[in-house]
DNA sequence: CTGAAAGCGCTAACAA
DNA sequence: TTGTTAGCGCTTTCAG
């Protein structure tokens, strides 16, 4: 009854069972042909052992690790638990598993984190974002292993990329503002230098903005605390510093909903007096008093996509590599058609 | 510059530095004393290849796996990211690193996750809740690694946990409002059988209330959709059916908040006509232009506190292993005090 | 301070 | 259908 400190090996099953450790593995990997007396004999003394067969030694002998790296920027932000969501859906059907590091979007804890997850030899990574270090890119490429970056195309790949243009959704959206006939117009987002997304839709904008001749009229940014009420706090100070706004353009739809909260309360007219967007189109957006207008950032669908990638060259295909999702505009009642 | 398909080894580092196998090893692990001169070749060698060591083989011949598996019901419920947030920040102080699997709480899924985790051998678990398959715990129960149940403490761990006390906290509720003079009580929350918290803070509600003479006069439940949306649709619901309501006890902020929305928008009279409550006091209630009254889960906290145990346990020592945390009621504004 | 030998627990390849 | 033989790439142990 004392368990011993030493887990249970495969010679365990086999002394127990009568039968060689290669016929145990076999049975136990449902890998050749195995008489279903063996096997019956096989399965009862491994359950019986409570045996868990060791990966590690596995994995080492066959050369082969049925894991795929995953690499994200953060967990609370539910747009990446939902490309995660994807991820695992689509490998659900293949024999491969998800694992996800987080690097808090500093680019040398990615570095240490690809170097952690490569270091456990997996099947493939999938990786946000187009930008990393030098080192990070090299290891990438010297894996030897499938790799698709995710999120953002705007940029070249190491390998393969699934993801929308966020330089031309914050063009698109500038657009839309115009022909609505918003002039006076903020951006309120993230400090940009650690959101390389965030400043790809901010440099399509201004840009679309500048070729009608329109300048970002006033702009906050905020890194850190609760999203929807920093969008509150950051919607009220361009406010009274620029009362002439008429239309706010977030960069994330949380500090949106927050904006949306502050102004609604403030009996502002949406979106007459003021239009709002945001960018992502979270589920939340759904449970607020009036639909903020934003973009989908096809977050499930490039999970889907970027596992599918790797399990076809896994399964040794060479699928198209680069892929380009093209969400459109949801108008919500924040931004008037124009 | 063709990249070979197999990854480098230490006999590359080695042939190239012209240093002994043993000698690159331990210089890259920092054992051992070694004299800078070599030190200094081989991480020049292992550099210029580009060497990634093999946590495969090394753990294979250590019996050593710096892993600890997290077992949790999933990434999209705010909860847990921040329970996590809390244990990688206490693994980082360590060469520890958490390693994630989600169970969509359902207990089979559950089952095969912790199986395939304890396959790669890791240092230590943690897993929410109390309540597995036998067969989960017999797995847990024979693992022979430290074993963490966090998130609830309403009943026997297989080794250590760490949580806080859903009765209780249920109970406390009940009983704040029944001192602030609510009678006609409404519950709303998740369909219970999956989610044993959320059941244990309703019976120890009910609990209370029933001590008064006082029951649940309606209630309603909800799988799947957008919390935020769900909230709103079955406080309209409820009260639609039930107008006599004067409070209602939300089995999470995310449904409350919608609630609350709701509520404000029919320019209902909060806390007075009728009162609010909500638990986990997420971050998002900040931005609310209520604050909902709420009872904090202790989720970063208790992230810590497993890993530390896990941690301590793993150096060897032996620290008390069942940690039960107390939260308090916050009333925020939408609670009367009694 | 450095090196050589012997496995860790499993699976590929081949033999019976 | 089953068994045998060699490692996988690293670390432990012991010898120099």
């Amino acid at each position: 009854m004392a368990s011993d400190k030493r887990s249970l090996t495969l010679r365990d099953v086999s002394e127990v069972s009568g039968v060689s450790e290669m016929t145990v593995s076999r049975v136990l990997r449902n890998r050749g042909d195995v008489s279903s007396a063996t096997r019956e004999k096989v399965l009862k003394a491994a359950k019986d052992l409570g045996y868990v067969p060791n990966k590690i030694a596995g994995a080492l002998a066959s050369q082969r690790v049925n894991l795929v790296a995953v690499i994200i920027p953060s967990l609370s932000n539910m747009v990446f638990p939902e490309v995660l969501s994807g991820i695992s859906q689509a490998l659900e059907e293949t024999d491969l598993q998800p694992v996800v590091g987080v690097s808090d979007y500093i680019p040398e804890k990615e570095e240490k984190v690809l170097y952690e997850m490569l270091s456990w030899r997996p099947s493939g990574v999938i990786i946000a974002g187009l930008e990393h270090t030098d080192a990070a890119r090299a290891m990438l490429k010297a894996s030897g292993i499938p790799v698709v970056e995710i999120m953002d195309t705007d940029g070249d790949p190491v390998d393969a990329m699934v993801g929308i243009s966020h330089r031309r959704a914050g063009r698109e959206m500038a657009s839309a503002i115009l022909d609505a006939g918003y002039r006076k117009i903020a951006f309120l987002g993230t400090k940009m230098p650690l959101d390389h997304r965030a400043r790809k839709r901010f440099e399509g904008f201004t840009e679309t903005l500048a070729k009608s001749g329109v300048e970002v009229c006033d702009r906050e940014f905020y890194s850190g605390g609760s999203a929807l009420a920093k969008g509150r706090e950051m919607t009220k100070t361009v406010l009274d510093r620029s009362p002439e706004i008429d239309f706010i353009y977030y960069s994330n739809d949380m500090i949106g909903a927050g904006g949306l909260l502050y102004l609604l309360e403030q009996g502002i007219d949406i979106p007459g007096q003021i239009g709002l967007a945001g960018f992502n189109g979270v589920e939340l957006l759904q449970g607020l008093p009036r639909q903020l207008a934003t973009m989908d950032a096809c977050r499930k669908e490039i999970g889907t996509k970027a596992a599918e990638i790797i399990a076809q060259r896994v399964a040794g295909d060479d699928p198209d590599g680069k892929v380009t999702l093209t969400p459109k505009i949801s108008f919500g009642d924040t931004l008037k058609r124009g």
